[in-house]
DNA sequence: ACAGGTAGCTTGTACGTACAAGTTGCCTGT
DNA sequence: ACAGGCAACTTGTACGTACAAGCTACCTGT
């Protein structure tokens, strides 16, 4: 039995209330008659009611019957807004992707109510609690530090609870089996290696973020596309670097495996674009040149893969658009709607001129 | 039977929540017990616990107990929210700001509301609504079109009247005499020449943005900083651009006046960090260096200033800091202080490498 | 030492019954 | 004709039982 019986009953009586357009103050069925219409017994059917009432669906009258309440005037004078948490604000895709989420919520004439949790457990707690006080409409969370068990799982079992629906990007809590939408990392990992692979690279290097789940999932991508075309995975080809590593110092302190990287391999698969502007400027400081000696491709297509003269062939993180789903998706899950939960999202390679064919 | 016997139980609870001063997140008996000792049955005490909890007195949580609920917390429920409302939210600078802005209202408890007018009036007036709605209490304004008359001015009386305070960042409405913190753009235009100046060079040239009051004053320190050095300033050295040009066609347009630029100019002062990175590109793929042909310094000292090998000598723009100030001024005058009311802040000029002197 | 299972607590769902109490309309006695 | 009462409906209160499911602490086997 997965739903309760008596949400299905609740569920019921909504819906007829909205296809049948019954109008506040309009008679719906006696206890003993919806007892009988879904088999079940009056207790049950008494808490669906009881709960619809509070919720201000329906009202009782003793003697009489249950009625379809005003729930119109109330919805009406309700600010609409909507939650949104993030790990970092100002971090070079989040912006966009909060702009997606605006462009869509300010269009619905939803308020947007914007929290940073600086990827910190309490923090998010706090974040959580102002949006239950705000009394949001609905929540879109960047779930923080999503590898590690949450301390925070009562508050989001309160907010369900209470009717107010999630919708997490990027990642999800596997406990509380919310809506989410995702980049596909792995096919986006595996783009950028397998277009390397068509022009004809056989030598294939890496670097990638350690502490990050996005990491994980673009090497492994890589892995794949090698794997595919039956290319060995050489551990000396790999180059790791985390979120501590100032991030052009990885390059000078892994110098020696740097300088091999760059000697065996023909083309570089960097982690992001601000990843592979470093590497521009390092390998050019030898006076090799892009993409002749060496062919980069990296991820996120942001503002930074067309500042240089190099424009970065990388693979396209949807940011805005992502953004713009969720948020269309959120509204739709508010308004009853019964969309899509969870949604993975295509990478999309975008070629310029960072990558060319091996001779 | 005058009370239902839930009734009993309902009251017992709450008088005894109220007496023993339990505080949120004590726990209270189990259902068991309580049917025990009222010696009614457990189906009634779930009423009575049913409806507190809907009441807000208690919250439950499966296979671990009730619980007092923070009750206090709603009675004081004054959501304390603070409307921000950016023109963008992706540019560049942005998000540092509002990052900075949230620090401290996240500290001091309060939800930021965040509005995005896209640089449009209509945008604005619905931001502005929306704010009043939401009942927050400030508000974070960089104005629209700041240099246009303003079609929005009801709607910002409105507000004032109410006594929701305002606090404008980057320019303000004079029709409206609130408070503002900005940054001196005088006095950065004015340092970013004054030290070339000083480097010895005599012939600078100026790109600007023209619908837009940063890109005016930091003329007028440009302007000054020449006056004060008795250089003549000459309109060929002045390149200007607006909003519509999309960032590096106007290079392409005025291609002959930046011709004439590179040729009679040893120096460049750059409208930010974004156009000083199309220019080193373009001056480039000339075959010339920088600085050792042509020394350059821009505005913001943002991400974009250290990506390229060109380090970029840039007057800094104060960003998380500005955000900062502005929120805590915000907040002390909602809590009745009299901080200062203008607050204008100092550029600083970090210097890097793309200015050097003048041989 | 510690991973894993389990016993025993909690609340949640769901069935049943019975009677109380409010409302309505019909029916009956005057 | 009409007042009063009662039958038949409604929801409200209250008892009982049973099992499901979540949480915690303890205990046991490796």
């Amino acid at each position: 039995m997965q739903k309760p019986k008596y949400q299905l009953v609740k569920e019921y009586i909504i819906e007829t209330i909205k296809q049948e357009g019954l109008e506040p103050g309009d008679k719906i069925w006696s206890e003993n008659q919806l007892a009988k219409k879904f088999k079940v017994s009056r207790h049950t059917v008494r808490q669906a009611i009881g709960e619809l009432a509070n919720e201000g669906w329906l009202y009782k009258i003793h003697g009489k019957g249950t009625f379809v309440g005003d729930r119109l005037g109330e919805k009406s004078n309700k600010i609409k807004s909507i939650g949104v948490m993030t790990t970092y604000l100002n971090d070079y895709i989040f912006p966009s992707i909060i702009l997606g989420i605006d462009e869509v919520l300010s269009k619905a004439g939803y308020n947007m109510v914007l929290g940073c949790t600086d990827n910190r457990h309490d923090k998010e707690r706090l974040c959580l609690e102002n949006f239950v006080k705000a009394d949001v409409q609905g929540i879109i969370i960047e779930p923080t530090k999503s590898a590690l068990p949450n301390p925070n799982l009562d508050v989001y079992k309160q907010i369900i609870n209470k009717g107010i629906p999630i919708f997490f990007i990027h990642g999800s809590y596997q406990e509380l089996d919310c809506p989410y939408v995702v980049v596909d990392d792995v096919e986006a990992g595996y783009l950028a290696t397998d277009y390397l692979i068509k022009l004809g690279h056989k030598n294939i290097g890496g670097i990638f973020k350690i502490d990050d789940i996005q990491g994980h999932c673009r090497f492994k991508g890589y892995q794949m596309a090698l794997a595919d075309s039956k290319i060995e995975v050489k551990d000396s080809n790999i180059l790791w670097f985390d979120t501590d590593d100032n991030r052009d110092e990885f390059i000078k302190r892994d110098h020696e495996k740097f300088e091999d990287l760059i000697k065996s391999c023909s083309a570089i698969v960097c982690y992001n674009d601000q990843i592979a502007l470093k590497v521009v400027n390092t390998i050019r400081n030898k006076g090799l040149s892009i993409p002749d000696d060496i062919s980069l491709v990296s991820f996120d297509d942001s503002q930074l893969a067309v500042v240089s003269d190099v424009k970065l062939t990388t693979v396209a993180h949807p940011q805005q658009k992502l953004g713009r789903i969720v948020a269309e998706s959120l509204i739709n899950k508010i308004n009853g709607g019964r969309g899509k939960d969870k949604i993975r999202m295509e990478a999309e390679l975008i070629i310029r001129d960072s990558a060319k064919e091996h001779k």
